[in-house]
DNA sequence: AAACATTTAATTGTCAGACATTTATACTTT
DNA sequence: AAAGTATAAATGTCTGACAATTAAATGTTT
């Protein structure tokens, strides 16, 4: 183990959590290494046991840790799982767009940005395994008898799997995370049936560009599916102008479609 | 303030975490609302004091709460800042390049990428004091004097620069973030001072290209600085098989199979 | 009456010690 | 040898207390 060295200013489970998370990030500690235990921890700094629990519990929350229970236990430095990362890339960026005056179209601008990048280099590089999972997402997306909720949830799925036709693990990453992080400010587009024909169609050309790994076919598709979905956010907006003003705003679910 | 459910399994921390939790991120408490205090949460939930205070350090981990104290404290709902959110990011990041076997090539690839696509925005919009900016940086590297800590920060602040001018908020976070994960890796290599010249030469080059407002050529010397990366990663590692053994090894890691 | 000082109340931060729960290991019994 | 049992070590939770901090109420002086 190392020496922590000690402590002054400002609260002191803060400091002990950044003194260990420092010492992880470092790589002073490497993962599955396991840490001291509360006991030992709380003579090495030289406070309560509580104090290190709180700072243990910050770490666990940032999944750099993970405390394990009994005999052969105690807390341990975490490899993080793509899932684990991937939920925290989402609540951060859901976060960021929440709290930080981000417009609906800077949000749609940024995620089909980032899409048109990874599309270029999906055409080329797409798997056949990858070309079947969007083909197996479009026919989900064709059933008409999907709630709207599945309807939206494949077409995070769908645009996740584009991500990971780039081959690049950590483009994909920030590509899914980008998605799943909109999924609530696409859903609350109203997906009439015949919307829902349109942007399937799209998702169909998409898949047939890359299938042909026509890079270009792909950015006019992908394009055109960009425009249509600020139309649906325009059209969604526009006619409450005239109308009765809008109780919550954020909660619109129109009754039922 | 609205009723929580009652809790069953898991840990008790980590269900009070999760309740209030999503209680904030559906809505339900919106920013800088106070919560009801530690004293009241635990009655509320029919736990102690101290495991309501761990579920409150998790949240705290997360920046959604904030704890203040004295006779009007208590813990708010966190109007999430800028850098904090980007810290976050940055974590994630990290943490997901350095614990899931992401390869250099595909980091760099993966930042790349991203810049390209934002660059097609930027050449259209920057700002003259964008472009401003990215000079005074380019003006801060060309000064020798200054330590390879120092150029790798002006570096990551350039890139940074690029997608702020994006003039879309989310892409420069999402920009700014990758750039400053990356800048660990980044830093490995040895800039001697002729790698330096080369790559600051290619920045202005970007820089023109930006204030021309010509997106081909801002590309294309990114292209360039993009490949001249991975060269000087090769360059790196090549040398390095014949010589004599690594002491650290923090990265390779080739040697059983 | 206004400015300043003091007390008070509410709240989080820390501490200490106890008990409950979980888990691996060593031991005992069959 | 296998199965069951005790044991020890660790985290999880509870309880109650005190310290530190802060805002507001209260009191005091000018």
């Amino acid at each position: 183990m190392i020496e922590f060295s000690s402590i002054r200013k400002e609260g002191l489970s803060v400091q002990i959590a950044n003194a260990i998370r420092t010492a992880i990030i470092d790589g002073h500690l490497v993962v599955e290494e396991r840490l001291p235990s509360e006991a030992e921890l709380s003579e090495r700094f030289e406070v309560s046991r509580s104090t290190v629990r709180e700072a243990l519990k910050r770490l666990a929350a940032q999944n750099l840790i993970r405390s394990e229970r009994g005999s052969s236990g105690g807390a341990f430095v975490n490899r993080i799982t793509h899932d684990e990362a991937q939920e925290s890339l989402v609540t951060t960026l859901r976060l960021m767009i929440g709290m930080n005056n981000i417009a609906f179209e800077e949000a749609i601008e940024s995620r089909f940005t980032l899409e048109s990048a990874c599309l270029g280099l999906a055409a080329n590089r797409r798997s056949d395994d990858d070309l079947a999972d969007l083909r197996a997402e479009l026919q989900h997306q064709r059933s008409g008898s999907i709630s709207d909720e599945d309807f939206c949830a494949s077409d995070v799925a769908f645009h996740s799997i584009i991500g990971r036709s780039t081959g690049n693990p950590l483009l994909a990453f920030q590509m899914a995370g980008a998605v799943e992080a909109m999924q609530p400010l696409m859903n609350m587009l109203v997906y009439r049936l015949r919307d829902r024909q349109r942007i399937t169609d799209l998702h169909a050309a998409i898949a047939d560009a890359l299938e042909a790994k026509d890079a270009d076919a792909a950015w006019q598709h992908l394009e055109a599916l960009a425009s249509y979905t600020r139309e649906l956010a325009d059209q969604r907006r526009a006619p409450r102008l005239n109308g009765p003003k809008v109780g919550n705003g954020a909660a619109p679910e129109p009754a039922s479609v």
